[in-house]
Order: structure tokens, then sequence, then C-alpha cells
DNA sequence: AACGATTGTTTTATATACTAAACAACGCAG
DNA sequence: CTGCGTTGTTTAGTATATAAAACAATCGTT
């Protein structure tokens, strides 16, 4: 009760499927295959209960048994989840079209994102047909307030609301121009809200740019962001308002028409 | 004892965690939210049962709440099993390029996909430009008999083989072209050997036509198959033999050099 | 309003899932 | 070969997750 963080274990609390589902996360991100011993390690337990969710989630199917004998990895099943998930957004399938069209007017990899908590989560990703393909966009995460489609997700939040935002996290610096305070942020959504778009150029990390603008659902709310992302070079930097930013604001325009969103 | 099949809860089985991924699929298949009575009673356990496990899924952002009050969700966090699943197969990163390029020549959907168990499971899917698109491809099953390119995936087994293979599962007719016995299936297989390719006309849907050609590992086993699908109008049936055949080969053969394979 | 039915939540006695410890099988170094 | 450190597996006593039952809140229907 000294700890409320440790809050604790509630009493409704089933460890079993908690270390399950850590083992599967702890597979996923293992780069190899891992062992028995291996996974008991990692989540600090012990063998004879690694054994028994290994156990369970083999006969699942959920993992497998890699090439190397005693050795597991990720089995099919757990694709089926994640798109499950895919399918029930359905904005998923009403941004499809306009992000395809989108690619092919600029050239360059366009993608949806939404706020995942503290997150930036690519829900869709639609490849640039040019030499430049980054691996595997759908799926991925990067913090908010260190990436500009972030700044641009939560650009109608207020003050109050960024920092509030801010005190559940702490800020590292990833780049010069991360912002490292909730006043940083807060001047960097404001900069969103006045020009309506972002172009980053090198924001996140060096030599990479992107373009994005919100997307708005039927009530006026920002519930996606489309962006326009690639090495610096794939832009024409002197037609980034003239080209690019329409493209952009065309495209989340029409997503938002698509979600019911009547404004401007 | 006696019956072996049931086996039963061995002893080593937690139910905990087996429930609860039950509980992810069942609302990964719902098209709709679900409350927690209808989620205990799709898996046939009381609803203090399914409680806990609600509440421990939630803890953990695996499900949701949605939007209306008291149902659930998958919530963002399994998607990163799923891409975690997929980064893991080698496979796909060796193909992109090469599937990309496919479906740009022939101008039809261009896919990836391996043997799991007994259905086929797309790895990958670079969707056409033009009008058709279908709908979120990659993650899909479908059942290996019924389908071409199963057949594909399943041409290096021996007669024995196939035979086991249809053993464990009764082969229920999709179409008039599906296989329903082993005899009719090792017939098709044998059809594939001696073409070194298939060409679907509506062999798994009315309508829908493919072309696929396998691809091989190092050691010259079939792990995977590409295929070009997309509506039968999307096709020029004269010029299979000549223009998508070859293609669809070429891709396989790239790939398959790709994995290290270095035969014909 | 009043009713019955259904929901999410809490409780508690009991069945059972868990883990420390012991075991067997393997690998490896000296 | 011997000994020590691993590994995966089994067991048994105990801590604990579970589900029946009771509870409270909500919802349609008459």
């Amino acid at each position: 009760m000294t700890q409320p963080e440790a809050a604790n274990h509630a009493v409704y609390f089933v460890p079993g499927l908690h270390r399950g589902l850590k083992v599967l996360e702890t597979l996923g991100a293992s780069e190899e295959p891992l062992s028995l011993s291996e996974i008991a390690r990692a989540l600090e337990i012990s063998r004879s209960s690694a054994f028994r969710l290994v156990y369970t989630l083999r006969q699942m199917e959920f993992i497998k048994e890699a090439e190397q004998k005693n050795t597991y990895t990720l089995g099919a099943r757990v694709l089926n989840l994640g798109f499950a998930y895919l399918n029930q957004q359905p904005m998923t399938a009403i941004a499809r079209p306009h992000l395809s069209a989108l690619r092919d007017k600029v050239n360059i990899s366009a993608h949806l994102s939404v706020l995942e908590g503290t997150d930036v989560l690519y829900l869709s990703s639609h490849q640039a047909r040019a030499g430049y393909v980054s691996n595997m966009v759908t799926g991925t995460r990067q913090k908010a307030y260190a990436s500009a489609i972030g700044w641009c997700l939560l650009s109608d939040l207020s003050e109050e609301e960024l920092r509030a935002f801010c005190s559940g996290q702490d800020m590292a610096a990833v780049t010069v121009h991360t912002p490292t305070d909730a006043d940083m942020l807060i001047e960097r959504v404001h900069d969103v809200v006045a020009k309506g778009y972002v172009y980053s150029k090198g924001f996140r990390e060096p030599g990479g740019s992107s373009v994005a603008a919100p997307v708005r659902d039927a009530r006026g709310r920002i519930v996606a962001c489309v962006n326009i992302s690639g090495p610096d070079g794939a832009f024409d930097e002197t037609r980034i308002e003239s080209f690019y930013w329409p493209a952009v604001a065309e495209t989340a325009q029409h997503i938002s028409r698509g979600l019911g969103y009547t404004g401007a």
C-alpha cells in the first residue's frame, strides 16, 4: 500500500496470462530463437514456470520450435491477431485508396498513423516505387514527442493537456530538434497549428524528411495523421509549400471526409 | 488414457494463458466489440473468470474499451506481435523488391505465401495499382488442398506424404475444381510438377484467376510460393504462357537465388 | 412504477496452479 | 575419465487462482 505504483498484482490479476504474453513479446523482440532457460531468465521466473508457459503456447501454436532443437520462435498464429486488429480499424480501409493516390502523385512513401498512448503507431504504409524502401513500417512505433508526426497528432490538445502528456514520460533528446520539456513541445505544436502542417527535415533522424497533416473525424477531433516521408533527397525542397503540402493536405481532407468530417 | 486426443489438459497446461489467448482470438474474429458476458459465453467460462482475464488483458493494453462502454476490442499491442513475426521471416525482406517488380511488370497484385500446417499463409502482398484491390491479404489463410497456390506448395511431396497430408483433414468441395480426396489432390499436384507452374481460373473462387510458381531454399525444398492473382478480367488469357508465367517463374527464381538455391 | 432479466463486480471456500527442490541428460574443461 | 555447470523435465507441498454464489446497477417491457 505504501507503493501505489507497484499497487500491485491486484486481486483480479491472472499471472499465467500476463507472463505468457510476456513470453510472446520477448520472443518477438529477440532477433534469434530463445531457449527455455533464456526465456526464464529474461522474465525472471523459474524454469519450471517457463516450461509450463512454453508448453501451453506451443500446444496452441503461438510459438514453435526453431530449427535448432529446444529453442523457440513466434508462431504464425500471432499474425492473425495483428491483422484482425488492422481489419477492425475502419480507418485503414477508408484511407487506403487516398494514400495510394498520394504515393503515386508525389512518388514518396505515404503513411497513416495514430496516437497510441505516448507513441505514434503506423497503421498503414504505401511504399514509394523508387529505390528507397523502408522496412515494414506498418506496426512501427515511435515516441510522439520526438516526431513531427507526433506533434501533428497532438495539435488539438490544450496547453494543460500537453503538459499532462509530458509529465508522464521523460523526454530524452533524440536529435537537436527534439523538445525536451513541456514548454518546448508546446512551442512545436503551436507551430503546427499555425501552419496547418509540418515539414520536418531531420527532426527525428538526420537525413530523413517528412510532410504531415492531421485527419479529423466527424466530431472534428484529430484522430490520425497522413504523412509522406523519405530521405532528404527524395524531396524537391523548393516545392514543399507549392506541391507536397497541398497534396498531403488534400489527402488528409479526403480521409477526414470519409470519416464524416464536414469542416474546412 | 483411453482417449489420447483429449489427452488431456496435460499436467503442464496453464489455463489462464490458454483462455486469455482465446479471448484475444475471439475479439479478433468478431466484427464488433464484445461485452464481458458475450466473451464469457463465447468461451463457455464463468463471468467471473472472463472478468479476470479481461482485467489482465486490459491492464496490459492487449485489449481496450470500445467507444461503447463495457465492450472491448483488440488493442494496438497485438500488432507488435504480428509484425515481430513477419520481421523474423527473412524471406519477406528478400522477396520484397522482386514482388514489387513483378507487380509493376504484369500490373496484377503479387503475393508471397508459405505452407503453415494445412493452410496457405500469405506473408507479403503487393497490391496492383489498378482498380481492383483486395482487402489486406497479408496474414490471410486458406486451405491448401483447395487452392492452386496450395498445390504449388505441396508439389515436392511424395504420394505417401500427400496421402498423410489429406488424412488429417476433411476435404470439402469449395468449387467444382476442388479435389475432395487424396487421389484427386495427387493428380492436381502432378499437373503442377509437370508444368512447373499453375494457372488457376476459378479454381478457388469463381471469377478469380492466378498464376503461381514455387520458391526453393538452399537445399532445393519448396519453402514458399509466388503468385499473381486478380479477377479474370485482369489477365490477358492469350498471354498466360508467353508473358505471365515467365514473369512469375523469373520472380520465384530470383527469390530462390536470394535464399541460396543454386538449381535450375 | 414495478417487475424480471441481465449486466459488471465482489466475496470466499476450495480445487488447483505454482515453484522450490530433486532428477536425469548433456556438454565442456582440465 | 572426472567433476562442475548447464540444460529440460518431474514431483509434491503450499500458496493461490478459480468459480459459485451473492450483490448492485442497469435496462427493457408490461
